[in-house]
DNA sequence: CTTACTTCTGTACTTAAGTACGGAGTCAAC
DNA sequence: GTTGACTCCGTACTTAAGTACAGAAGTAAG
């Protein structure tokens, strides 16, 4: 059920994961990505199971996470040692729950706007820092 | 019941708001923070407001907005046009709405990780990146 | 009213995260 | 079996977001 997508190119992998290919080797030197063999001078190719680590990489960075904070998710993702991982995991999770509270405040503030500048034209109040920060 | 934390000089705002006096500065420059006026050659004073404004930068910087999407969304807080400023909102509501959808599938891929591998240790599978892109 | 610390203003430097490029080696289509 | 596009590798450049600094002006404690 693995490699449907299989043995593409660097090139065709970049196109797939809409990303630059110097990205790509970027994240390699970086250790985010793997580097795969090439098999007697021949060019590397790439896989499904890249494409998904390598979209994985974008989404948590679009959710504040730098490159070595990702590479801890990784780290999470690729871990063996059990006891080890499961630290890490609730480290993050810790993180991920104050995004999401952060988030859910601004989201219900945006979404109160919307309703009552639908309801009557005219001042309302702008409730999205208040919501988060002014008592 | 506003600036009961006000006049500030730029040093104390800097050290409630827990960030570089040069960061305020960067923020005027940017459009981000108002440069209060400086009455007759005295020093410029800060209040309240001003810090509940640049927590909310540093917030929406964290969730993954960079400075000109925080440009928007302070565009919306100050917005006086309501149709303008809805339409933006609902933009932006959009926006909010994907983070949150990805991060709560991180955090329950996360947390029954945390939960698997308290259980029963040994080989648990890895379901951070399936959990968001492999099928 | 001096002295030590801040602020102000402008300019220069730094760091993270890419992006571009030159020259040599592959690939594949004709 | 040549040619045009792509890959590889190393190094250099760019952009966003700060951070540092120098020299002049403001401030406040003694």
């Amino acid at each position: 059920m693995k490699n449907i997508q299989g043995n593409l190119s660097i090139g065709e992998f970049a196109k797939i994961a809409n990303v630059n290919v110097e990205t790509i080797r970027f994240y390699q030197r970086k250790g985010l990505l793997a580097e795969p063999d090439r098999p007697y001078g021949r060019i590397r190719r790439y896989g499904d199971s890249d494409i998904a680590r390598l979209r994985f990489i974008k989404s948590a960075q679009r959710l504040g996470f730098n490159l070595d904070e990702v590479a801890e998710l990784l780290r999470i993702e690729d871990g063996t040692h059990c006891d080890e991982t499961r630290t890490l995991a609730e480290r993050k999770l810790k993180d991920i729950r104050e995004k999401l509270a952060t988030l859910m405040r601004m989201e219900s503030a945006l979404q109160h706007m919307v309703e009552t500048c639908h309801d009557r034209q005219g001042d309302v109040t702008c409730p999205l820092i208040a919501a988060l920060f002014e008592q």
